[in-house]
DNA sequence: ATGATACTGATAATGGCTATCATTCCCTTT
DNA sequence: AAAGGGAATGATAGCCATTATCAGTATCAT
């Protein structure tokens, strides 16, 4: 990335701003609900260049890349395939452990990411509570 | 899945017949190549049913599904970056701190998939070989 | 100022996958 | 055996996230 451009600066404090997970159409309505102006194509250009500049990460969810925060280090999801929902974690022992398989099998990691998917508390509640009636 | 036709046993001959991680497309193209007939549709629609039912398991890459044989149970995968080779494994600590952080959160954990990528050891020792010249 | 380079934005194109729909295949019931 | 109905097929249109194209614009170095 050679030029940080008010277009790339203005994706970049929202996303530093939030805590979300965005992914380009959201980051462009929001944006552009919000005074600045900004095609859609420069928007997917700018998370590509911000994200090899390590200035945000992402997630490739199976339908679309959703980009977060960098600042919060690297961490692993779990997604609500009932609500959408995305909580966070990060477990030393399952990293140590991904080391470790690379290693025996002799390959060179550079990076992982792992999805756990289910039901958050607040939907398994839910669901709780309509079973009730 | 109602009915395993001539062409859904035909995809799942293929697939149990091997140990590679077919897209749609490969496999379409393997069968018509040999003998069967099948729209991509069919493949598609053949795919989806098989993994409803169990009889076959997918991951989600980056850009398309890829889908082997279920007689291996669960694992997790290490794709090279450089060739796309996917080799496999297994970690049972790994599983089961999935299991404690998922409790710990209070998510009722219904699946998960861990991608290591990186550079596989044929790739690697390549790559160091062309650096010595 | 001039030219080189990077970036933007509108839009076309791509690629994996799903929806549609007419046709065909099976299975059950007469 | 014939008829009817649900399920699957296959050709193709549509969808959607993302990338490619390209003319125009902004920024930087000389
Ligand atoms: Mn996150
Ligand atoms: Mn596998
Ligand atoms: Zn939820
Ligand atoms: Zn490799």
């Amino acid at each position: 990335m050679k030029r940080l451009t008010i277009q790339r600066q203005a994706i970049l404090d929202l996303i530093n701003r939030s805590n979300q997970h965005w992914d380009a159409e959201e980051l462009a309505r929001c944006l552009n609900k919000n005074g600045h102006q900004l095609g859609i194509a420069t928007v997917y250009r700018g998370l590509g260049a911000l994200e090899n500049s390590g200035l945000i990460q992402s997630i490739q969810l199976a339908d679309k890349k959703r980009y977060e925060r960098a600042d919060k280090g690297h961490h692993d999801h779990l997604i609500c395939t009932n609500c959408g929902d995305i909580e966070e974690f990060c477990d030393d022992k399952i990293e140590q452990r991904q080391q470790q398989v690379a290693q025996d099998l002799s390959f060179h990691m550079t990076g992982h990411q792992l999805l756990m998917f289910g039901i958050c508390q607040r939907c398994f509640n839910q669901s709780a509570g309509s079973e009730a009636l």
